[in-house]
DNA sequence: CTTTAACCCGACTGAACCACTATGCTTGTT
DNA sequence: AACAAGCATAGTGGTTCAGTCGGGTTAAAG
């Protein structure tokens, strides 16, 4: 499960994606228009701005806005800021590895042969599919169920 | 992350379904040989027996044994018998499905598609790999590294 | 028939994490 | 100077994790 505050994150990111012009948009017309704590999507949009994926302008029209294009964030960057780690085990995170501590010989482990290719399924699909992906989709796709 | 309590499951499944015709072995020899804590690891093939898928006998000479075959055992059950839904959103689970509260009209939702890409992969991996596949991998094949 | 060795079961605990909320501060525009 | 916007830290109530504790109950051996 991924947590709530990683799904805020990205929806809010694809708020700021859909802008026109890039232009900046309040915390709070984020948070209204996506149904988000007003004080938490702030301390959200903070960590995004620390890793450079947004930028702020202070006073009035100011806001947060996309500083990274959005073919170039995947949903696998933003999830592994908020979340930490996607890998189902640290002896499988290629960002923050971890040795497992209790298996001793890692690469007999049986576990670990498997969840590794859960690991490369999802690495496949997550650091592969970015902002733009999912907002090209909304224009241009139909409903999958009518 | 799977939790510590699956990956305990796992391999306590792993080792009782190695024995050679299906002789029970003791908590206290699962735990020593797996390095699993004593206590935990009671509480946790309590459940699995509960669940259906080891047998206890009590006594002297008793202990733990696969009640169903390792062929027939997949990781997917396990992992959502301790640590509950795979499923990275809520409303993505097929076997304990909740509405996501926030978005509105649910297959419109951009988080949505790009996630359930993820849980098909996922289940495809976790749901057909049983234990067996994993028993017979490590009698037959060699290390990947030298 | 009593002891012993096994499983059975509920309660508890300390640390961490989650999803927020509160409060004040700084900074840029008007 | 006033106001409005973001910046930042601290706190909080609830839940989960990863066990531990202390006692049951049951079956076989002596």
């Amino acid at each position: 499960m991924i947590s709530q505050k990683s799904k805020y994150a990205l929806r809010a990111l694809l708020a700021l994606a859909a802008r026109p012009g890039g232009e900046p948009m309040l915390i709070s017309d984020i948070a209204e228009q996506e149904v988000i704590p007003r004080k938490f999507l702030e301390q959200i949009l903070l960590d995004l701005k620390r890793a450079g994926l947004v930028a702020s302008r202070r006073g009035k029209a100011g806001g947060y806005l996309m500083l990274r294009r959005a073919e170039t964030v995947t949903f696998g960057e933003v999830l592994r800021l908020i979340d930490g780690p996607l890998a189902p085990l640290p002896c499988l995170s290629k960002m923050a590895y971890r040795r497992c501590g209790d298996c001793a010989n890692e690469n007999a482990c049986k576990l670990r042969k498997v969840f590794a290719r859960v690991a490369d399924a999802t690495r496949d699909i997550l650091d592969t599919t970015t902002l733009a992906d999912v907002l090209q989709a909304g224009v241009t796709s139909l409903p999958v169920e009518i």
